[in-house]
Formats: C-alpha cells, structure tokens, sequence
DNA sequence: TCAATAGTGTCTATTAGACAGTATACC
DNA sequence: GGTATACTGTCTAATAGACACTATTGA
C-alpha cells in the first residue's frame, strides 16, 4: 500500500494520521479459532471375512480449566496479535494432532456477544481433514486428555409450515458422540424462516450433554457443510491413505453422508477422480479388491 | 451455561475464576464487517422494441479519511463490543441502503496480519442482495460519496501445470468496477496448489486501481459465491421485484454468471420455484411476457 | 408487414438409480 | 461348496443442451 499524501479533515497526512491513531480507545472483542478435525477409522472386524466398518470421527479435548471444566469442547485458541487467523488454526492443528501437512478450509465465524463468560469472544471455525494413517495424537497444553469421538447425526424431526407471505422449516438434529465410556450429545434446532424475499437460517441449541460452550452449534453446521462438498468436491480424498480400494472409499461416503449407496453408479461417479494401480487386496475371504490412488489431473470445479 | 463447581488447578470454582479473569492482559486485534451489497438494476433500452439490459451493481463507499483516503472500499465498520457481529452487519447495511429487510449471509473472514495499516484488523465479510426497487441509498457517515459501480468479472488467464506430487492451478482474474466516470480495477491471482493430500487456494492482489484495502479480494470471492450460489440455491429471488418476468430472471442470471444461456433449458429448470400471476406485460413492441413470482413452496436444498 | 421477443416441442447426449448377474478369493 | 465381497451390464428415468418452430405484439 503506497502512502497517501492527501490531507483528511483534521488536515494530517497518512503517516500522520498512523501516527497518532490509538487503537486502544475502545474495548475489543477477544478472537479465537476452533478446530472440527476430522478423520474416519475402522472397526474391529465382526468376523475373518466381513468387511470392518467405518467410523466418522471428531477430535474433542476435555476442558481443564473453567470454563465448562470437565466437558469436551472443540480444540482452539486465541489468535495472537502477530499472526493470521490461518495460521493460529494450523498452529492449533499441529499442537492437536503434531502433523500439518493437512487439508483445512474455514467455516464460519461465530460473533454472538455471549459465547463465552470470560469476555466477548468471536470464534473463527476451520474444518481439517486428516487421514488416519498419518496421525499419532496428543492432548494440547491445557487439556486434561483428548479423544476421537465417533460422530452420529441424525434428524429427528422435520417441519415446513406455511406462514403469513412465506415458509418455515424447522429441523432438529441429534448429535451423539462417543468415546470409549464417554457419550455427549445434543439437540439442535434449525429454523429458517422466508418471509417474503427476506430468507434467515438460525442455529440453536436445545440441549448439551457434556459439549462444552456453543460448540454443539459449530459441530452441526460442520457435518453439513462436509456432506455438502463432499458430493461435489474431492475433499473425500484427504479422509484416504494413498492407496485405497472402491469399497472402503465408499464406506467412507456412506458414512458421512449417514445412507447407503448404490455400488454401480458410486463406481461410476468417482471413476474420473481415481486411478488403478496394479495391487489387490490379500487374505480378504473373498474376492480380492484392486487399489486405486487419487488422481490429481481430476478436475474439480472452483470451490465454494 | 450452568455454573460449575469443580475446581481447578488454582482451587477455584467457576466463578471464582471468573472474577478473577482479566482479559486485558493481551493484546487484541479488532474485528470489523465487509459488506458487499448487490443489487441488479436496468440499464436505458437502446430503442422502443428492444429488452433494457440488466447490470450487477456493487455499493462501494469512496474513503472521506485515512487510511487510504480518496480510494473507493466496501462499507463496513467495527463490530462493537456489545453487539453480535451479524448485528454489526445488518447495522452497517441500514446505515449505508436505509433498509432492513433483505438478505443477508456470512462470506468469509479475513485475518491477515497487516490487512490495515491503522492496527491488526480481522473482517467479517457479508454478502446481501437487494432488490433495485425497494433501494434508496445514501452515503455512509464517515464517507465522502457512496456509488452503484457495475461489476464486470472475467477470467483473463487460466494455467494448469504438474508438479512434483500434484499439480497447481493458477487463474487471473480481472475485475472492473464502473460508475459514471469513475472506474477502478483490480487483477487477482488465484492459485490453487495441490501436493499429494494437501489442497490450498490462495488468492493475491497483483494490482487494485482505486480499490482500497485488500477488498479486491473480497470483491472476487464474493462474486465466485454469488456465482455458485446461483447454480444451486434461491438467492436470486433476493434480487428481483416481487414480480418479474422468466426473461429478465434469465437476464439477471446472465449477467451475474457472465454467460449466455438457453431460453428452452433455463425456462424448464427455474419452473418449479415460481408460479404465475395473471398478469403481463404491455406496450412492449413485440409478444407480451407473462408475470411470474417466487414460489416459497420451492424446496431448496439444505445450504453451504 | 416486420422487428423483437415469448414461449413450446422434440431430438439427443449424459447421468443417476435400480438391480440382476458374473467373478473370485479363502475357509 | 459356501460366504462375502468385487465388479460389470443393462434397462429406465430424469435432466441438460441444442435448435427449430410457433405465437404475439406495436409501430
């Protein structure tokens, strides 16, 4: 940015003007990002020759501190004065998970003045995606242990209602996580309501069973937006170890996108996307499976 | 939140703690909301017969102050420390349009360190679309003029190249924002590396004419959303009167997604969200063109 | 009558869903 | 041989693109 020689009405150049700003003159909100990292791993095998399940998983740390000590939030923290929201999100990932050659995008940024009791915090979401293999977890500083938890969603109810010159529909997701003997859950309710051309999509969380903060609001807008690019980008790949076969690539579909699919027209689908190599799965009590990898002259279509 | 009565690692309680909390003890960046507000208006007919052709209109504010005093920038502002930052959002949208009821959603927040030359700066960026007819602006408190700039978005470069691994996309885009006299322009490189698992899109300011800040930026991510946005949701409907014609709904899809498309094909698919009205138009100098209007019945998917 | 747009019919290509049918390992 | 999965073939339905054709007005 080149400086600017124009004089404002207090008659003082750019740099004059830097000079004596005070940032400090009015109170500041606290920003902060929070990490939905997710990765899918596999079951236990029922028997030698079934398939082992997948699992969606998400990444919780248990709060050692207040507040909300003793739930399970989403890891984050504070962004730093001197460094982007970008990189406090890829410094919480490496504390989290110590590997950062990973795939991240942000979500959204949650501003509601009450967020939090300490002070006024604004929250900035970033979704990653980590293949399992890669990974070797640890807790963060300040929590007393971390935990994959196996996500579920699920709506249990769904309402439209004609209203005066508009519509509402209503949707309210549980949300069940689980790890080892731990179980959270809770219940959010969607509504959108168009009246006239205006259209809003609220978020409220009805019930919170050991999730910490809103955290329950940004787990839920989470899971969305991953099934949502999920049908229309290639992020599937960053939940894959390089080399994969079909049927496990589209376990990982139906599990996130909580329904089963049809193996014809998945194979068909995801064919442009991937590539042979010449390696079978071994010892399987059944047909062995061919492995393919990612292929990256896959065009995928701009994003967002 | 319900208060807590573990304590932690000092023996304090939940609301011992949080008496205790001083949040002053760092440095905060400030937050602030971006709003790109976008309405579609008519252009003179060129004669008595021809169809008035539509442009994409984005308010940009020309700065009355420091720092870059003289440029033209997106309204906005700093989200107070007692409001919710949708709040501040739709604040700054009734200071800058006069009007409340339109529609609004969360684009993206940008937090590069040196964004603005002031402090450390995070911006929330909003997106709203208003329809021409119930729009009455006036200029912003703190600015000089307020301007409906036409938007022109084309893609003057487009580059794919293997690299070790993966392979890296790279796309020039122009943009070109018009009003009375005035124009401005900025080209901004957007590149997209992908290296085995890892997937970024970075975008880069390579020259901004008159457009102040990092908002050229802005300006082109917003116009990517509203694009895609377009193809698969309702949002349109946000851009026009309660009545209009399949002709100039077609019109306003044309010049938002900078391309020609079928009367047969577009007529078929938009069909399920409208209904018609009784009513046509007249003394247009050639076949009258029946009314339609927004269907609120119409189903769309779940969004983002 | 004709310029200009409104609106429809239909052929084709592509894609998604459904499901049957064949293939192949390992116990 | 039987079980469980891998993979293919094909019918059908739905949808998008292309384009020709008909309809309707005001000057």
């Amino acid at each position: 940015m080149k400086q600017n020689e124009l004089k404002n009405q207090d008659g003082l150049t750019e740099s004059e003007f830097l000079q004596q700003y005070d940032p400090s003159s009015y109170q500041r909100p606290s920003v902060t990002v929070d990490m939905l990292i997710f990765t899918v791993t596999d079951e236990e095998r029922a028997n030698y020759r079934k398939l082992s399940e997948k699992t969606l998983k998400l990444l919780l740390i248990k709060r050692g501190d207040h507040p909300d000590m003793g739930q399970w939030a989403l890891p984050g923290g504070f962004v730093r004065f001197k460094e982007s929201v970008e990189e406090a999100a890829l410094r919480e990932l490496r504390e989290e998970t110590n590997i950062d050659q990973v795939y991240m995008e942000q979500l959204y940024t949650w501003g509601d003045v009450n967020r939090d009791p300490r002070t006024r915090v604004i929250s900035c979401s970033y979704m990653a995606l980590v293949d399992r293999g890669s990974l070797n977890v640890q807790a963060g500083d300040d929590a007393v242990d971390a935990g994959w938890f196996g996500v579920e969603y699920e709506v249990v109810q769904e309402q439209r209602q004609l209203i005066a010159d508009g519509l509402r529909r209503e949707k309210l997701v549980k949300i069940t996580l689980s790890h080892e003997t731990v179980q959270l859950s809770a219940l959010v309710k969607l509504v959108e309501i168009r009246e006239g051309r205006v259209c809003k999509v609220e978020r409220e969380i009805l019930e919170s069973r050991g999730i910490g903060f809103d955290h329950a609001k940004i787990i839920e807008y989470a899971i969305e937006r991953l099934r949502n690019k999920l049908e229309y980008t290639d992020i599937v790949f960053n939940l894959m170890p390089e080399a994969f076969t079909l049927s496990e690539l589209q376990q990982v579909y139906e599990v996130i996108l909580g329904r089963p699919l049809l193996a014809a027209a998945f194979r068909r689908k995801i064919a442009p996307m991937v590539e042979e190599t010449k390696r079978f799965t071994k010892n399987a009590g059944h047909r062995p499976s061919r492995f393919y990898r990612f292929n990256p002259l896959w065009l995928s279509r701009e994003q967002e």
